[in-house]
DNA sequence: TGAAATGTTGGGGCG
DNA sequence: ACGCCCCAACATTTC
């Protein structure tokens, strides 16, 4: 009997795994292996806390694979040697693996499978980027058509789902590296890892009838004061959790709400998860947008790049609380609410005038979820370069956005406790702050917390002018 | 998945 | 009673 090989990763799950149910087809013995890739390891791209992450993933899947009679075979090195030597060893005749659309990920799949015999299985994505094209084959650079489209499709069943195998046979004492232990994912990220805790935590977005978080998402998403989002992306990112299965979860919910409100919220968390699959087929049909702007024009922007200034930034130094609050949150928790993200986009692109794969790079450094798809997607609707972007016009307000997804201050408390005593009217513009009652409330402005780098106004106004420069260059340069 | 600038309206104070 | 001004409050346009 030969085996094959399930070449696992960012698929770190048992249930509803397509490239696992294709390795064990026809009752063969099944080599789980994970190839940590120096390449990738020492990516600067991959921070800390994401790595601690995927490790921490590793270790909770290897304990229940040996719950099922198995066990993780961890290797390091160039994923072809490894594979090569790993079906000499094991006497494999097969590697299945999930699909990935990121061009490292499909760079080195073709170089693997020019070789040797891979079978690439879809997964990541409910549906392939393939599926989702326009009448003439072209793919969709704009969501709403995309979402349509996605949404005409044959969505994915309850009884679609692959459900874990109860065992799954392995040959004994294949060589494996232990699973380094190091780094460790720190105590102030709220994201434990695992299939287990991605399974418990869709369970609590969705349950509670009328009540669940995802029937009041559409009301609630957008505070950053609140726990209103599912909190499932690092689950997502590592396939902790099977796309499919929220997709499934989502429209099981809608099928059984009791009234409208709780229905549409469910359509907009499930907006979310195809803006997901739609950032990844723009990835894949448009694999150059990691390196410069979708739309040519605003690859001729004159940026301000100020080193001080995204110092200022990475550091939650800026002096406008809501994008220090949320900048900590990233540093501290190695996550930021999606609002929160938007904000500190457009203050880093739109009012410092700072390139924005500046800001790009450093998510991808220290968000646990970060994806290079969805990350780079982000970015450039921010910075109004990408598909579907947001206007070049569109530049957020510190002060008002935290005054309506903050009203009370309290994710600016939480976040930057020397702000804790500010009374609410100043908690979003300390600056305003009368002295005495700066002494008052000991946060002294220029003292305690910075003045604001910029001035909002003139900042903005910079901005328009560098934009509209970039368009116009750009018109008489042909 | 904006916000600022500009325009319009209407109530109320006032001479 | 009337016209004038001020300015919220809301609407529309512009970036």
């Amino acid at each position: 009997m030969k085996n094959n090989i399930w070449w696992l990763r960012r698929d770190l799950r048992l249930s509803d795994n397509p490239a696992l149910r294709a390795a064990m087809a026809g009752g063969k013995a099944v080599v789980p292996v994970f190839i940590l890739d120096p390449r990738l390891l020492s990516s600067t791209d991959l921070g800390e806390k994401r790595k601690a992450f995927l490790l921490g993933g590793l270790r909770d899947l290897d304990r229940a694979l040996r719950q099922r009679g198995s066990y993780l075979v961890v290797r390091h090195g160039n994923a072809y040697e490894q594979l090569t030597a790993l079906m000499k060893e094991t006497s494999a005749v097969h590697i299945y693996a999930e699909a990935d659309v990121s061009p490292y990920a499909s760079r080195r799949d073709s170089e693997v499978g020019q070789r040797l015999p891979l079978d690439l299985v879809e997964g990541v994505t409910v549906h392939l980027p393939d599926m989702i094209t326009k009448a003439d084959g072209s793919p969709y650079t704009v969501y709403t058509p995309f979402s349509r489209r996605w949404k005409a499709l044959s969505p994915p069943t309850l009884g679609s789902l692959l459900q874990a195998p109860s065992r799954i046979n392995t040959p004994p004492d294949i060589d494996s590296l232990k699973i380094p232990k190091d780094p460790i994912l720190p105590e102030s990220v709220p994201f434990p890892t695992g299939e287990q805790e991605a399974q418990r935590r869709l369970s609590l977005f969705m349950d509670y009838e009328d009540v669940s978080p995802i029937a009041r998402y559409e009301q609630r998403r957008n505070r950053m004061d609140l726990k209103g989002t599912s909190g499932l992306s690092p689950y997502l990112r590592f396939g902790m959790l099977s796309a499919r299965q929220a997709v499934v979860s989502a429209l099981q919910k809608r099928s059984v709400a009791s009234n409208e409100m709780s229905q549409h919220s469910i359509e907009v968390w499930l907006n979310e998860l195809i803006w997901r699959e739609f950032y990844m087929a723009i990835l894949y049909h448009f694999p150059h947008v990691l390196k410069r702007s979708f739309r040519p024009a605003y690859s001729l922007i004159k940026w301000r790049n100020d080193e001080g200034h995204f110092a200022a930034w990475r550091n939650g130094e800026t002096g406008y609380p809501v994008v220090d609050a949320a900048m900590r949150q990233l540093l501290q928790s190695g996550w930021m609410h999606n609002r929160a993200r938007m904000i500190v986009a457009s203050f880093l692109v739109k009012d410092l005038l700072i390139d924005w794969r500046w800001g790009e790079r450093w998510f991808m450094q220290n968000l646990v979820d970060g994806d290079p798809a969805a990350n780079n997607g982000g970015w450039q609707w921010t910075a109004g370069t990408g598909t579907d972007a947001a206007p070049y016009f569109r530049i957020f307000n510190p002060v008002l956005q935290g005054k309506k997804f903050d009203p009370d201050g309290d994710y600016v408390r939480q976040w930057l406790p020397g702000l804790a005593n500010l009374p609410n009217k100043y908690i979003h513009e300390p600056w305003k702050m009368p002295l005495n009652i700066q002494h008052q409330v000991n946060c002294v402005i220029g003292r305690d917390y910075p003045h604001p780098i910029v001035d909002h106004a003139l900042a903005r106004q910079a901005t328009l002018d560098a934009y509209a420069q970039a368009r116009q260059q750009y018109i008489q340069g042909g």
